[in-house]
Order: C-alpha cells, then structure tokens, then sequence
DNA sequence: CCGCGATTGTACCTGCAATCACAAACGCGG
DNA sequence: CCGCGTTTGTGATTGCAGGTACAATCGCGG
C-alpha cells in the first residue's frame, strides 16, 4: 500500500548499533514536543527538555546525535522540525493500524479512546470470545469473534496487536495473534508470554508500578492479607 | 497543610545502597510466583525463573541475595515461602488504600478492576470535577468531587493515586494530591508531571510501547499524517 | 565586523549493572 | 556414610549507560 519502503533488513540482524535504551527515550521526547508545540514555542534546548523530563541535558544531547545533527549551537532546537524528525525515527510520521483482543472493561475503554490517532495508532478492530459481545459497536468497530482474527491481520497488514484477555487467556490468543502475522504485542494481561524472538512484547500492568512504590513507603495499610 | 499525615522517608535517605532497578524486578518474581502457586508447584529455581521471563538465572540469584539467602543449594526456593518473603520487603503482605482522580473511560475500568486486591491493592475513592459524575455508583465506592480529596485522604492515611484525568487537568490534580498528603502517583496522562523530590510519579502510557515498537518494524501503516 | 553569551555535539571518564565462574551446600541413591 | 548431580550465593570481570567537560558554532548587539 504505501511503499517507499526503506530497505527493510531482517529486524533481528540490523539492531543498529543505537541502544534500545535510547528508543524508549524517544517516545517521551516527542511527547514532549508536542507539548511545547500547542504552547506555541518555535524553539528549545537541550536544557529545557531536561528540566521538564528531569534528565540530564547531556543526556538527550547524546541521544539525539545518534541519529543526526538536529540543532543549532546557541539557539537550540526548532520544535517542529525535530518533532518531525523523531516522527520519522520512530515511523510514526503516518498512521498504524493496531488490533486488540478483549472487550471487557479495559479493551472498551481503549478501543473508544481518541488519544492515539495523532501520535500515529488507530485501532481497527476488537476481537472477543463471547458470544454475547460479538457484534457490539464502539466508535467506529465491531466487536468481531475470534476467528476473524487471521482474516483481518492479513488485511491490514498490521504488525501490532494489544492484549486486554483475562491471564489465563493471554498466551494462547498471543500464539494466534503471531501465526496470524502480528509481530508486536502489547499486553495489559498479568502475565509474561513465551514467544518466538522475532516478537516483541511490552507489558502494562499498574499492580507492577504500585508494588515498586510502596517498597519506599512506610508501612500505612488498611488490613493484613 | 497536610501534618499527621503517614510521612515517607525523603526516599534520598534511606535508599538502602539496594539500587532501584533491582527493585523493580521484585514485583515480576512475585508475580511469576504466584502463577506457579496456582499451578501447585511447591519449588522452583533460578533457572527456572529467568526461563518463564526471559532474564538470567544469575541476575535473579544476585537480585534475591540483596535481601537475604532465600534457597536452598542443590533443591532451589520454595514457592510460598519466597511468595511471603517479597511480599515482606515489598511491603504488599497487606493492602494498601489508593485513590483516583478521573471517572472517566479509564478511571471507571480501573475502578471496577478486580484484580488489585489479591495483590495488595484497593481503590478506596474515586473523584471527578464533572458534576454529572458525582455520585455514580461504582462497584462499591461513588465518584466524589474534587474537594473531598483532602478529607478523604487524610482519613484513609492514604499515600497511593491514581491520575486517570486529561493531560491538561493532570498537572493541578497532582498538586492537590500531593498538598493533601499524597506521594505516590500513577500517572496515565500522557505528561511528565512536576512534583517535589520526595513524591515519586510513574507513569503508563500505551503510546509510549507502540511508538518503541514500531522503530523496529519496517513501515506499513495505512495512511501518512 | 568583532566579541560575547548561549548551546550543541562529542571525546573521555566514571560507575554501576549484568554476566561469568566457582566454591560451598544440599538431597539422594547406593 | 560417601560420592554425584544440582543449585545457590558471591567475588571477579565485562560491558555499557550516563555524566563531565570543552572545542566548535551560532545569533546578536554594539
Ligand atoms: N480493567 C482494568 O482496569 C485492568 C487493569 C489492569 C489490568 N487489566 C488486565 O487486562 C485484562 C482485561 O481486563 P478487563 O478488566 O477488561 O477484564 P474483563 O473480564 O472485563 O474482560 C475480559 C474480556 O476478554 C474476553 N475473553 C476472555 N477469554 C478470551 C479469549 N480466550 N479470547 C478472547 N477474548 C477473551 C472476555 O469475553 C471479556 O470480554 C486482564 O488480563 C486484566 O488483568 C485490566
Ligand atoms: N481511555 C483509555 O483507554 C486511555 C488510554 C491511555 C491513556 N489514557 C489517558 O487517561 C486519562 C483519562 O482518559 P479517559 O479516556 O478516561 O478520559 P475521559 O475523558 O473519558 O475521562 C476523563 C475524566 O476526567 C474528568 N476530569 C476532567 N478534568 C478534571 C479535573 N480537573 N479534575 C478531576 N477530574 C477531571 C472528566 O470529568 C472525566 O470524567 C487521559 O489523560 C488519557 O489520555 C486513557
């Protein structure tokens, strides 16, 4: 369909030498430029990116010079125009299209969500085992069984793939999901996959980040367990 | 403004020299370890661990060795027991009240979400500024207005949010949460907030997966922006 | 046209995170 | 009771991420 494919290596081989550290950066740098631009400021530093991410200005200097020369000593950065580059980093410069599975509270909520359009994500179709949820609208889709799941990845052609299934469901619909063509899984389920390492999984699981905070609490809590 | 509140350590201080990012991983034992709970299993090992996660036998030994010698040569851990033990130095052998600001999409999945308690978790109240939420009715707690937030965390001792409200709202929120006696936040905004030293903030952002995600993948997305 | 403050990009350095490797400890079977 | 396979806990080692420091470059004002 949109075709200047830039010669695409074999994702596993060609790791460029740039730290997948440095990747997960940029999402937030882009956020924050789009930030910025709705303030309507043509221009930053390293400095100021650094105080409002709390990181060192050094730091987004390095990471930005492995991909090029984006500023201009004693002036800075123009906002749109890195914006434009890390979209281009980071191949958001266009619109993806996701599908999830799971549409119970958590997939509902996403799937009627109108925060991923523009920053390049659109979910194209919700997919449910239960009969009973088959057929439900949400914006614009249609709760599909599970069985459409092959048929409609290999019509979009989509890579990525979001998981709201109850745990115990999570791994064999991921096994469908990658025969089906999905290389990328993002999972809201309580649980870590096995798949195969040309896969790449991220997780969403709000229980880890409050178990890694109360470690530097003091202990305050309603009733023993 | 907020005095008998339960105060935490400025976490500067106590720090024990046990780095952060060891930490973090404890919440992922925990929870593999429940799941081999289920499954009735009574021990497990290093090895078997870092298989089910994808990390090192090594890194978990050492990671574990921080805070005692938990195994036992030549067999591995028992389960239950090293269940116990993390949920000790994670402080979730009990649970914690959290509170949430937003009754919207997110803010009502998350509060009818029922697999909080069973790790430590409960949400305790839910506030919103729309004045067509309040009093909603959901699962056992009611949306709230905003200025109950004060009262209600000072009576609950409560030092866990939840930020589930619009990015522009989301910076105000934090404030009043924080003057109220919060200093743990979970932010699902997509805005890196600013709060003083001793609160900490994470945050979850799908945006931030997909947009890592797709630096890997060769482009084929449906349409340019 | 020049000098100055600001800011980048980068070479170098430091420190820590992850891995390696192994002695010590355990269970078991004979 | 001993010897063997297994697994832990940990000192030693490697590798890399982040910080430091500065020369090079820019805009601007005089
Ligand atoms: N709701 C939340 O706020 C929240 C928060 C954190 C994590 N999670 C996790 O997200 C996942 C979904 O949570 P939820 O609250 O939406 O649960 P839910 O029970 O409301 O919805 C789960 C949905 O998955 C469907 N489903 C079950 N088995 C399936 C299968 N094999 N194939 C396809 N669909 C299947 C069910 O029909 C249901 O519609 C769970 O793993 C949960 O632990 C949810
Ligand atoms: N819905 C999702 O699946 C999803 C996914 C990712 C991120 N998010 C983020 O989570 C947040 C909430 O998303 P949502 O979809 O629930 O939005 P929403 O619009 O459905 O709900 C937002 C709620 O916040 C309330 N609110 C607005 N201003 C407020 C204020 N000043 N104080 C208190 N409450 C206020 C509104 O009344 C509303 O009930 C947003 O920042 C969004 O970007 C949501």
């Amino acid at each position: 369909m949109n075709e200047p494919a830039p010669q695409v290596e074999p994702q596993d081989s060609v790791r460029n030498d740039i730290p997948d550290i440095v990747i997960g950066r940029l999402p937030i740098y882009l956020r924050t430029l789009k930030l910025l631009m709705e303030r309507g400021s043509e221009v930053t530093s390293s400095q100021e990116l650094g105080d409002l991410l709390g990181i060192s200005s050094a730091q987004i200097r390095k990471d930005l010079s492995h991909f090029g020369e984006f500023g201009k000593q004693g002036t800075g950065y123009n906002i749109p125009f890195l914006n434009k580059q890390l979209e281009k980093i980071l191949k958001v410069d266009c619109v993806w299209p996701v599908v999830m599975v799971g549409a119970g509270n958590l997939g509902t909520a996403l799937a009627s969500y109108n925060g991923f359009e523009n920053r390049g994500f659109r979910i194209v179709a919700l997919f449910d085992s239960a009969p009973e949820k088959i057929g439900q609208q949400l914006g614009a889709i249609t709760v599909q069984p599970l069985e459409e799941i092959p048929v409609v990845v290999r019509r979009t052609h989509c890579q990525v793939a979001v998981l709201a299934v109850p745990a115990a469901a999570a791994q064999a619909v991921s096994a469908l999901l990658i025969e089906s063509g999905i290389n990328s899984i993002l999972c809201y389920a309580p649980i870590t996959l096995s798949v195969p390492e040309n896969v790449r999984v991220e997780y969403i699981d709000p229980v880890i980040h409050f178990q890694h905070m109360t470690y530097y609490l003091r202990k305050g809590c309603i009733e023993d367990a």
